[in-house]
DNA sequence: AACGATACGGAGCAATGTTCCGGTTAGCAA
DNA sequence: TTGCTAACCGGAACATTGCTCCGTATCGTT
């Protein structure tokens, strides 16, 4: 997976420089005051300018992506390792799903950021289930075929309810997440 | 419930005209834009300008509520109703659910506004939940009494669950939100 | 008819995502 | 080493949006 090492125009020293703190920076704020902070702020952080950011990254969700992107392929990766090691496939699913919401949980915000009508985020909503969707349709039709689980249910449906539901996980401590994705779950059985 | 009409001040005239046709004018809007329209635009439909606004109503969230107040009541009132005719408790709660999630479903966005940390939203979050979870916890009281569901769960985060699982509904037809909540309710099952 | 309290409208402020452009510099060639 | 140019940089500027402020117009009373 040669990220972009040997590419057709090796980027100038500065440019690479630049990317790699603004990743780092980016990463750094977002922990400390969530996917929605400013720009500004990231750019700040890094030490660069807004036209900087928005040379490497055109739009914040194409920064977002840089910096959850390995995340995310933990995440897709886990899914056929957990099919392979679980005692069923409904094991496998709601281990898969349980590791999704840490994920979501983990980052502020993130969650909210998946809605498919949050105006500039398209980039980063279709990245995120056109990776993650086959991994998920693959442990639910396994689910299915084992006849642990109702069948009328898409990936698309699940995925997004699960991150709905992880949305806003942090601000209010009487709020876990977790328990409502266990319940949407164990609703699923047949 | 006389809102307001022989009050401590009587309004002038021209002040209670406009606050009519704000709340028509932003009715309007939100069905036609969604809650989340500019208040520009409100005020442009009702013809005041932005300052008639904010004195009437001190903050978007203010007007939200005023829009949506009497439907919230009818929520509310639907929950003692239910459970004096439906056969069990479960199936009031599941049936009160339902009511909820058509109000939610029907406004444009407005389910999102219902997140805790929604800056700004505060007075409209404090309304909903003030006004919704005494009437959700009644139901929920009497299906654990009855022994149809578990009873780890309060109606806080059940009714914000359910909440949700309502965000962005309508922007995509791939995704029902009625289905997902109909499955959460089922895994409250015993 | 005059007057004071009340309401009105919209310019203006602050925050934020995004674009643009003049100046700077890395990397290559002579 | 020196010179050149394409690529890059920073931040000012623009657009949108929630909200505030204040001079002016209007209402209702005396």
């Amino acid at each position: 997976m040669g990220n972009d090492s040997g590419a057709v125009r090796p980027k100038r020293a500065d440019a690479r420089r630049n990317e790699k703190a603004l990743l780092d920076a980016a990463a750094a704020v977002f922990v400390a005051k969530g996917v929605d902070a400013p720009v500004r702020d990231i750019a700040a952080e890094a030490g660069v300018g807004m036209g900087t950011i928005y040379r490497h990254f055109p739009t914040r969700a194409d920064l977002i992506i840089a910096v959850f992107r390995h995340q995310v392929e933990a995440c897709a990766e886990a899914g056929p390792a957990l099919l392979a090691s679980s005692a069923t496939p409904y094991a496998a699913l709601a281990s898969w799903i349980s590791i999704f919401v840490d994920f979501l949980v983990t980052k502020h915000g993130l969650a909210a950021v998946l809605q498919p009508d949050n105006a500039g985020f398209d980039r980063l909503h279709t990245y995120f289930l056109d990776r993650l969707v086959p991994v998920c349709t693959r442990l639910l039709d396994a689910a299915v075929a084992s006849g642990e689980i109702r069948s009328d249910l898409t990936a698309l449906e699940l995925m997004r309810g699960v991150g709905n539901l992880c949305i806003g996980a942090g601000s209010d401590p009487r709020y876990d997440p977790r328990r409502l994705v266990d319940l949407l779950v164990a609703g699923l059985r047949t």
